[in-house]
RNA sequence: GCGGGUGUAGCUCAGUGGUAGAGCGCCACGUUGCCAACGUGGCUGUCGUGGGUUCGAGCCCCAUCACCCGCUCCA
């Protein structure tokens, strides 16, 4: 599929325009349209219903407790201390002039270390002293280093850095300089002008100052834009779960499993927004934190990543095209015992690329929000606590002094074992990008009677638009007729009425809308009350009693 | 950020210095009997933006902006 026709029809048909598209647009920015909105809106729903007020029984056919919350965008910024993203989304960064790489400033010398160029040039020196020749080096500035490292100063001007070499080496032989400075002498052409400079890891330019490079956005809390009133808007939608987790325990009657549910944007200042809206730097999620016993950790992980993935292939994303993936030791975060991303092959990449990941995410959140805001938020499991007095009890319990101390003995020895940290399985879904696979999935292109035809073939869930209601001509109370039914399903459904044109390019029409059915009105309908339902994915017609319609519409958009 | 490409009607594009065009779409009227029918009429442009060269610039030159494609991040 190409993903430029998908891209022309979203436009053309109104699903998604460019941002703030008559300034030039907004790089990273997407707007949908009438037909996207309402796309995007049935998936979010569709997820609600499938994952918050009705999810699948769990693994031992109990049901699942579910709720959700709708959180600020904006919160108090130690959430973003305690959750990490401060640290690790503004590190001190150094942009490449040369290549334009970005490298984390204080792992500079450890990405060196591993350098292509780096260990190529390192083998000129003498294994022990680091002594070094001369007449080598030149020759490796004049050879590998071309192809390794085009823009180190060694090599774009080796006479001038090697001169100011033997300067410093000749002028202080008394102490030599170690690998660290040798390098840097090598990554500098004027060093009167410049002072020493580090080589970029990949093509050996002299790398730029460190700046914190932020992925979040930052804005003011109030008129003074003082440095105290900075505040982010949310890199992901979790943390405000998190932080209500002792809101909602305290509000619910909730118990141990149970799982926190939330919809909402989140914005991350991307390098490089790119494939359609696949890398926005403002998207939606749809996130959910199940928390539960540490020892029924990893049954809830394996639940949760079953149910993700088949929840993507119920709303019909063929199941060659969505892989489940075990994330591997050097991608996984520090602090996640494990993580399955849900990827989609995507026409524009040649890997499939992540729509949701399902990771299991242990202690590290509550645990950290604990710490920075110095709140209790552990889980006392009262039920089996309460049981297990029950049962040791049972002995002594008509013997009431006994008792209390049995109880007494118990509490020290045994209680602190029914408080823990829950720990959390988080599915984190992007609304977005599975908007943009659904598209991706239901763009068609066949032939329907001898004629080229496009077509969206959309899960009728998630159709923008349920049926379009049709005259077949304008005349003989047909209209009449049609725009009665069309006003009956409106109540219930999102239908559209079209008396424009041929009934032929009227269904066309629907097509590319992704409509599923079609509902026409004709000669026959005057007289016994039946009407012409044809199907979008074949174009086959058959005849429905009018007042059945209604049923065909609900019976087709049934979640299960 | 860096490199490469693109920018003319809603869309696809033509237009190599001399009056801005075509097809599709869209709108109106007529017609209509189940798969992008037909007839008639109609709307649509700072030729991405700014400057320069020229008697004259969509076209040549410079700058600038936006988008697309490739490089470290991620839902």
């Amino acid at each position: 599929m190409d993903m430029e026709k998908l891209v022309a029809l979203c436009r053309r048909r109104g699903f998604i325009f460019g941002s703030s598209e008559i300034y030039g647009g907004l790089n990273g920015f997407w707007d949908y349209g009438p037909l996207g909105v309402e796309l995007k809106k049935n998936i979010k729903e569709a997820w609600w219903q499938d994952m918050v007020r009705n999810p699948p029984p769990g693994p031992d056919g109990q049901e699942i407790s579910m709720v959700g919350v709708d959180c600020a965008i904006i919160m108090n910024p130690k959430v973003w201390e305690a959750s990490g993203h401060v640290a690790t989304f503004a590190d001190p960064t150094r942009k490449c002039p040369g290549c334009g790489r970005f490298v984390r400033a204080d792992q500079l010398w450890e990405i060196l270390a591993q350098s292509t160029w780096m260990n190529s040039l390192i083998q000129e020196f003498a294994p022990v002293t680091g002594a070094y020749d001369s007449p080598k080096l030149m020759k490796w500035a004049q050879n590998k280093g071309k192809k390794l490292a085009p823009n180190l100063a060694l090599v774009r001007n080796p006479h001038v850095v090697l001169a100011f070499l033997a300067t410093r080496v000749n002028g202080q032989p008394e102490a030599p300089p170690d690998l660290k400075e040798l390098t840097s002498y090598l990554a500098t052409e004027q060093l009167h002008a410049t002072g020493l400079q580090d080589p970029c890891p990949e093509c050996g330019a002299p790398l730029l100052e460190a700046k914190p490079f932020s992925l979040m956005f930052e804005t003011y809390a109030g008129l003074d834009k003082a440095a105290e009133n900075k505040v982010y808007l949310r890199p992901e939608t979790a943390q405000g779960i998190f932080a209500n987790f002792k809101n909602v325990l305290d509000s619910t009657r909730l118990r141990l499993p149970f799982g926190i549910a939330q919809i909402g944007k989140a914005f991350r200042n991307e390098v490089t927004p790119r494939n359609y809206t696949f890398r926005s730097r403002e998207f939606e999620q749809m996130e959910i934190e199940f928390f539960c016993h540490p020892d029924e950790s990893m049954k809830w992980y394996q639940y949760w990543r079953d149910v993700r993935k088949q929840w993507y292939t119920k709303l019909g994303i063929k199941s060659e095209r969505l892989v489940p993936r075990e994330q591997g030791k050097e991608e996984i975060a520090f602090y996640s015992i494990g993580t399955t991303d849900i990827e989609y092959l995507f026409p524009f990449a040649p890997k499939p690329q992540e729509l949701e990941g399902v990771a299991h995410r242990g202690a590290y959140d509550l645990t950290q929000h604990m710490e920075h805001s110095k709140k209790d938020l552990r889980y006392f499991d009262e039920e089996a606590w309460n049981a297990l007095l029950a049962q040791k009890l049972e002995p002594f319990k008509d013997d009431k002094k006994r008792r209390e101390e049995e109880k007494k003995k118990l509490e020290q020895a045994e209680k602190s074992k029914y408080l823990f940290i829950p720990h959390v399985i988080e599915p984190s879904a992007g609304a977005d990008r599975f908007t943009l696979a659904v598209l991706c999935e239901a763009y068609a292109e066949d032939t329907l009677g001898g004629e080229a035809r496009t077509v969206m073939r959309f899960h009728p869930r998630l159709a923008p638009i349920k049926a379009a209601i049709l005259p077949l001509v304008n005349k003989e109370g047909m209209p009449e007729k049609a725009h009665a039914l069309y006003r009956e399903l409106k109540n219930e459904f999102n239908v559209f009425y079209d008396d424009g044109g041929a009934i032929g390019r009227r269904y066309r029409r629907q097509d590319e809308a992704g409509t599923p059915y079609c509902f026409t009105i004709d000669g026959q309908t005057l007289q016994d009350q039946t009407v012409t339902i044809r199907e979008r994915d074949d174009g086959a017609q058959r005849r429905v009693p009018i007042d059945r319609v209604a049923d065909e519409l609900r019976k087709a958009l049934r979640p299960s």
